[in-house]
RNA sequence: UAAGAUAAUCGGACAGCCGCGCAUCAGCUUGACUGGUGUGAGGAAAGUCCGGGCAUCAGGGAAACACGGCACCGGAUAACGUCCGGCUGGGGAAACCCAAGGGAAAGUGCCACAGAAAACAACCGCCUGUCUAUAUGUCAGGUAAGGAUGAAAAGGCGAGGUAAGAGCUCACCGCGGCUUUGGCAACAAAGACGGCAUCGGUAAACCCUGUCGGAUGCAAGACCAAGUUAGGGGCUUCCAGGUGUUCUUUUAGAGCAAACCGGAUGAUAUGAGGCGUUUCUCCCUCACUCCAGAGGUAGGUCGCGACGAGCUUAGCAGUAAUGUUUAAGCCCAGAUUAAUGGCUGUCGAUUUGUCUUUGACAAAUUACAGAACCCGGCUUAUAGAUUGUCUUAUAUG
RNA sequence: GGGGGUAUGGCGGAAUUGGUAGACGCGCUAGACUCAAAAUCUUGUGGGCUCAGCCCGUGUCAGUUCGAGUCUGACUACCCCUA
């Protein structure tokens, strides 16, 4: 599974829109990717947030190197194909133990692939007006 | 040894596994590709408080006004409100530190409350004279020694002097200008003089004097691509030279384009516009477009990554800031959801505890913080470590 | 990234040239009215202490001044604008 960087904030909005999962440590949003973006075969799309409430611009920036790191070796083996995700740092997320963040972003994905698996049939028959639910 | 003062420097190191940005080379599958090589955060990258470069508004010069900054003296600098050296005033036992530190005899304003009075001092008191009702009285004058105030009371203090007083006189101190000497200067020292009628404070109140400053900030701005509507006045078309752009066999050639520059040509008007305001002057622009003006949008490339107020080392000049090619070496991050990292181990440093003895072991901690157009400063944040010089106290010799 | 603004009791919001900080409104406390509540009326309302008084208080820290909410500098927090 290989995994590119999401860059435009159309994209973020779009994922923001479809299914979120709250752990401690992260905040995992998801949603399958618009036809625009044209991926290439088994690949997925992951982001990477870091409010101004966590902290300065150092903070920031090591938040979003850790959850890129965990991103990396999570999507790698449990990632579905053409999914925006987007991991959301929370206060804790430096304090926390690697192995611990590590195992909370597993449980995250499969459970947000659950919904987005159960979505995807649906979206074959109608329009997914129940996103926001 | 202890307590300080000050000037600087550094601000973790190494290894393993997995990754990231940029540049460049190679490959073919020609792209969100693969592989190799190189390179990749700071002393504050921060705050955005000053000063520049750079860009746009076409522009240059002069005068007046307006607005704003700065202000002991001399120097450094591209420039500065910065830095260096001095002066003066203040703090400290000392090393040393701190200061927006011009002008209050150009003018205006303000100085609440209290107080007789807050800047043109006579309310009480003191003294002299006068009147008659002989009093704790009236009127005229002199007088700043005394008066519960206040942040501040009209040079201070002592002696002489006087009706009472007073720089009225004198000594000392303060103040002022003058002369001489030293210093580039701020200023200092000495001398004699003035009597202080310049006599209070405030200019981070207006202001005056001197001096500096056009405005807006890289979301500046340039180019490419794409591209919508409407009103009024006015209504000529053309040229591929430059420029742009596309392609190729790239010192060039061919095609395309009238948006821009340039050239040719026509009509109308005698004007409009020009970076705080006004005036003057030079000059420029527009006349085939001008005025008015609604809505929409999606981006890309450049700017933007170094021959530079460049970096490092030594020499020379200078008290120093700094300057200098004199000599040698170097080319040093460039993203745009924003790279420079994640995990693990070893070592180092600090603190605490234990054992026992000046070392082991264990635990905890290992800062502030992340370039975004670029430089020179200032300010603020910062675990800990190192070095030089100086002061004072104590002890010993 | 760049540019600008604001800060005063629990809340909104005054305070003229620097001169007694907290006007005014809302809220809250206590009381009156009522069987009870609302509305209405009255009273009080920044904090601390050794409580007839004194001290500290205008985001924080300095400076100018006799005196600072106001003037000056540096910081902190929050807000706005910028294709």
């Amino acid at each position: 599974m290989e995994i590119f960087a999401l860059k435009k904030r159309k994209y973020f909005v779009e994922a923001a829109r479809g299914y979120k999962v709250v752990t401690n440590g992260i905040v995992l949003q998801a949603a399958f990717c618009s036809s625009k973006q044209n991926p290439t075969e088994n690949c997925c799309f992951a982001g990477f947030t870091a409010t101004k409430k966590l902290g300065k611009a150092n903070i920031r920036n090591r938040v979003k190197r850790r959850l890129r790191a965990i991103a990396r070796e999570v999507l790698a083996k449990y990632g579905i194909k053409n999914v925006n995700y987007v991991f959301i740092g929370r206060h804790n997320t430096l304090d926390l133990d690697f192995e611990y963040l590590y195992r909370k972003a597993v449980k995250a994905v499969e459970e947000i692939n659950i919904q987005l698996s159960g979505d995807g049939e649906m979206q074959s028959d109608k329009t997914n007006n129940d996103c926001d639910d």
